[in-house]
DNA sequence: CTGAAAGCGCTAACAT
DNA sequence: ATGTTAGCGCTTTCAG
């Protein structure tokens, strides 16, 4: 790295003199600002952005001037519609904030979680968003040293963290409630847990899956639906497993006239898995997802689902997130609910 | 601002206990590290990553300390499959070879890949991974301090880095050639640049893009067909301005027997404009598309495409970079480009 | 007009 | 087991 001493050396001045000259030509000679700034060109000397944040600390605390900000955001996968949108949606939030967003894949892995904490986020970010972690609230603070940072879709409701929920429970009674005003009596469950199969009653109350059948609960015992005979097919929430789930199932899903899938990557499989075992979408079976990605509306046919405002999530994240590195003092925590509505498209 | 100092005048110790505590507990007895603890919780102190990165600039000289085994990957956008499939893969291969990975998205924005690099791969990665770069190979060596970097698909052949390709050109000539080989006459281009639809000629020779177009014009050479006279319709590469671009030029389409698109999401868009005009696929038109993005197979109907091998691009990017990294001699700078196969599905 | 010194918060290397 | 020292690149201060 080339610094403003070796410029200093090049053109026989001090350090000094070249910060003098390169920031302005505070009281020197034309001839030595000549000098200095050959020198810089023939060295290809850069201003070094890190010592002068380091410098900065002297000036003073507080932010001045340009800022070199930086916010993490652990996010559970990278390769999927829903996650790499809130990604991409969250980067574009903070960067008109002045903050550079650093991304890192937890594969919901506790351990890689801590190591990103560890090795990355306590090293050189300003705050935090963990998109469904594994670790406690508790061991988040602890390791992050109390770091600033907002968890998203974590419902774990004795948590003192903030937190942004995407509306689990209301929205997938809302899809129950729409597939049922449109006339459908059979509706099944695509993406339940492999426990939920044998024992509905068993849930772990922290879970986005859990909490999406607690609503789809909630509209069936309203409707007067006894929940134990609904159909739920359970599988990973993906296109590939939610395609042979379907394959695997089809005696129950030809039984049925709707099929509410947990999540819109979930609906894409399923619409292909109904091709393969030849019904067709929208005629011979309704289907609907959960999210609102967008390709859900481009896709053939057009995704009916519960439409999660993605980009109120980001930009509640990136602002809670600010708000709480600019405020250091122990403010209430917070806990915001993504708003969501029902995307009425093709198919249901 | 509480520093490591105030924390230790807290507990009764120095800065550098303090120091030891926070960053593992080094040869420090229990009841010393929970009295720590205790002071900087109870001053919420929180460790400043300005100084942080200041110091670094020590530890990355010499280069010897003790890293963190970070690479960055600078990406060009992080919300559609291509790309993000891409960060995913990489992510995973560079965990089995003990590195994190950390991503940024760039937009293809100059601005924001300076800034990537100055203030977060400068400072904490060990290597660095651009896919897509808007800047040249020179301005990231001397922008990185000569920090190892392999770009993605961005062919300037003039320049002295590691590069890994996509097979663009040979790609699109077998795209074309296999769309012949099934009978269709009439193949039209979708996602051509604006200003190639007047100027066929002006490429710019460094851009994916064009090597794509230069490929489908080798092809339509060999089988003898005038390169003036195919259709090519210009669009961005997303599946909602596809979509659009296909109703608005509803008439070349219709006169097309075959529509090679530029990149399988751009190919998804199209498949809907073609519904949305009336046509199906491939009854009517035959689609094919480029990179191979996994939701290509599932999509309905399954897109036949030039399906890339992309997790080859991750490993080998990885690789190259980690060998780089690891070995700091001047060693000649490698090329490659990565496998394609011709994926047969129902679109074509 | 120019430069030496000090110091920002932190930690590797060494000392006690 | 704990503390001391030095120093990362830069700029404010103040002496030459």
């Amino acid at each position: 790295m080339v610094t403003m001493k070796d410029v200093g050396r090049e053109a026989g001045v001090s350090a000094m003199t070249v910060s003098n000259v390169l920031r302005g030509n505070t009281n020197v000679t034309p001839e030595t600002a000549q000098r200095v700034r050959e020198a810089a060109d023939k060295l290809h000397y850069r201003l070094n952005t890190t010592s002068l944040s380091a410098r900065s600390l002297r000036v003073s605390a507080s932010r001045h001037g340009r800022n070199f900000s930086t916010i993490g955001l652990a996010i559970f996968e990278l390769d999927r519609p829903y996650p790499s949108q809130l990604a991409s949606l969250i980067s574009q939030a903070a960067e008109k904030r002045g903050y550079q967003t650093v991304v890192q894949e937890t594969r919901i892995n506790a351990d890689n979680e801590r190591s990103i904490i560890e090795r990355v986020s306590n090293q050189f970010c300003d705050g935090l968003i963990f998109s469904s972690s594994r670790l406690s609230a508790a061991e988040i603070e602890q390791l992050s040293n109390h770091r600033p940072t907002v968890l998203l879709d974590d419902d774990r409701p004795q948590q003192d963290i903030d937190t942004i929920l995407t509306p689990s429970e209301t929205g997938a009674q809302a899809a129950i409630e729409y597939l049922w005003s449109t006339g459908k009596r059979h509706i099944g469950i695509i993406g339940g847990l492999g426990e939920s199969l044998d024992e509905h009653e068993t849930f772990d109350s922290n879970d986005t899956r859990h909490r999406r059948l607690m609503g789809c609960r909630n509209a069936f015992d309203t409707l007067g639906v006894d929940w134990m005979s609904v159909p739920i097919i359970a599988t990973p929430w993906n296109d590939t497993d939610a395609r042979q789930a379907i394959i695997q199932n089809a005696d129950i899903v030809r039984s049925c006239d709707a099929l509410f899938c947990m999540t819109d990557t979930t609906a894409f499989g399923v619409i292909r898995g109904l091709k393969d075992i030849g019904l067709s979408v929208p005629d011979d079976i309704a289907v609907m997802g959960f999210d609102g990605i967008e390709m859900g509306a481009i896709m053939t046919p057009s995704l009916t689902t519960v439409a999660v405002d993605i980009p109120m999530v980001a930009q509640k994240a990136v602002d809670m997130l600010i708000e709480r590195i600019d405020d250091e003092s122990d403010r209430k925590r917070q806990r915001i609910v993504a708003d969501f509505h029902i995307a009425q498209r093709e198919s249901a």
